[in-house]
DNA sequence: ATAGTATGTAATATATAAATTGCATATGCA
DNA sequence: TGCATATGCAATTTATATATTACATACTAT
């Protein structure tokens, strides 16, 4: 699940553990997602979403390789 | 997890068998994630996207109750 | 009536997302 | 040099998405 989740949340300048307990999860499943090894839950895709001011459509979807 | 699913496929005069079917799923999980009561994976919300032709945000994005 | 289709729902089982813990490396700073 | 921060990764545990099976109702057509 290839997404653009790292790069969104760098110039942001958070950091994973940051991102991590904003949206109620801990700093290795960020990182996991982050990686595109993990199929996240919706819930936590619309978290992140918000968190980054991005939609959904912005990090999950068509995300080019 | 409100969403647009149910509208959507309804549309498409498609069963929640057919859908499942194609997204390779159960009839029952198409049920639930209508009904709200799921909070489904990112890889199936993509895939029911593709099959309904409509975007992540389009279905499952700031969906009004 | 009655058979087929579409849907709702519930109980139990299975697969996997996510948590937890721990250890590693790289980097920046005192 | 040594300490703190950020990240990667692996093993095990826990929570939950999804499968399976089954039974129910409503509707349509025969």
């Amino acid at each position: 699940m290839k997404n653009n989740v790292k790069i969104t949340r760098m110039k942001t300048s958070m950091t994973q553990e940051q991102l991590a307990r904003k949206v109620g999860v801990t700093r290795q499943t960020i990182g996991l997602i982050e990686k595109g090894e993990y199929n996240p839950s919706l819930q936590l895709c619309v978290a992140i979403a918000e968190e980054l001011n991005k939609t959904l459509d912005e990090l999950f979807w068509e995300v080019e390789v």
